[in-house]
DNA sequence: AACGGGATTGCCT
DNA sequence: GGCAATCCCGTTA
């Protein structure tokens, strides 16, 4: 399984987030850090919106934080969380159309020793692969040491499940997991397929 | 300048 | 299942 070099092109990134969301299942998420490679299979997307999304950092406008939701496509959103936590996202849409995805949970594929081994959960994750509020606007179409990108997987084995977001009072199901997947994060209902998730 | 809360996690009962 | 941890951001004054 050779580490793939070729990033996902920024065209990709340059739709509505939901379409990315559901086309980043089965990627493959890479960070070249100073610890060693990192490399996982996504197997878990929510995607958010701008102003017609009161879940979304971007629902209220621009502001210093979610800059970067309102950049160009292709580039990493890191935040942080609870004081604690940093969570990853992908920036989708042009410049201007603030949306973006939040990557909730890989399957570990490599990781250098000793890193924490988790990344079921966008806070696992992010402390898994090294990643931090530093990588916050990296452009995720360049591979290479220190560089974080995806490239395309394994397309998912069977059905993909849709739900709604976690810890998110929004009935739209705008969350996407990999049923199949040991490695989805959230409570044991948001992992199951049926019957609240729905199939497609 | 002060204040309230969060796209979470881990430890406790 | 409940709740504390912990800090920065966005809002309000």
């Amino acid at each position: 399984m050779p580490p793939a070099r070729h990033p996902l092109p920024r065209a990709f990134y340059d739709r509505p987030s939901p379409a990315v969301a559901r086309d980043l299942l089965g990627c493959r998420l890479l960070h070249a850090g100073p610890q060693g490679l990192c490399v996982g299979r996504i197997v878990e997307v929510e995607a958010y919106l701008g102003r017609d999304d009161p879940a979304s950092h971007a629902a209220r406008g621009l502001t210093a934080r979610n800059a970067p939701m309102f950049g160009p496509p292709g580039h990493a959103y890191v935040y942080r969380i609870y004081g604690l936590h940093d969570c990853f996202n992908v920036v989708t849409g042009a410049a201007g159309d603030p949306m973006a995805v939040l990557v909730r949970a890989v399957e570990v594929e490599a990781l250098p020793p000793g890193a924490y081994p988790r990344a079921d959960g966008p806070g696992r994750l992010c402390r898994a692969f090294g990643i931090s509020r530093h990588h916050d606007r990296a452009d995720l179409c360049r591979a290479g040491p220190g560089c974080l990108w995806i490239t395309t997987g394994p397309a998912v084995r069977g059905p993909v499940a849709t739900t709604p977001r976690i810890g998110v009072a929004d009935p739209r199901a705008l969350r996407w997991f990999d049923p199949a997947s040991g490695s989805v994060s959230g409570p044991r209902a948001a992992r199951a397929a049926a019957p609240a998730g729905r199939l497609g």
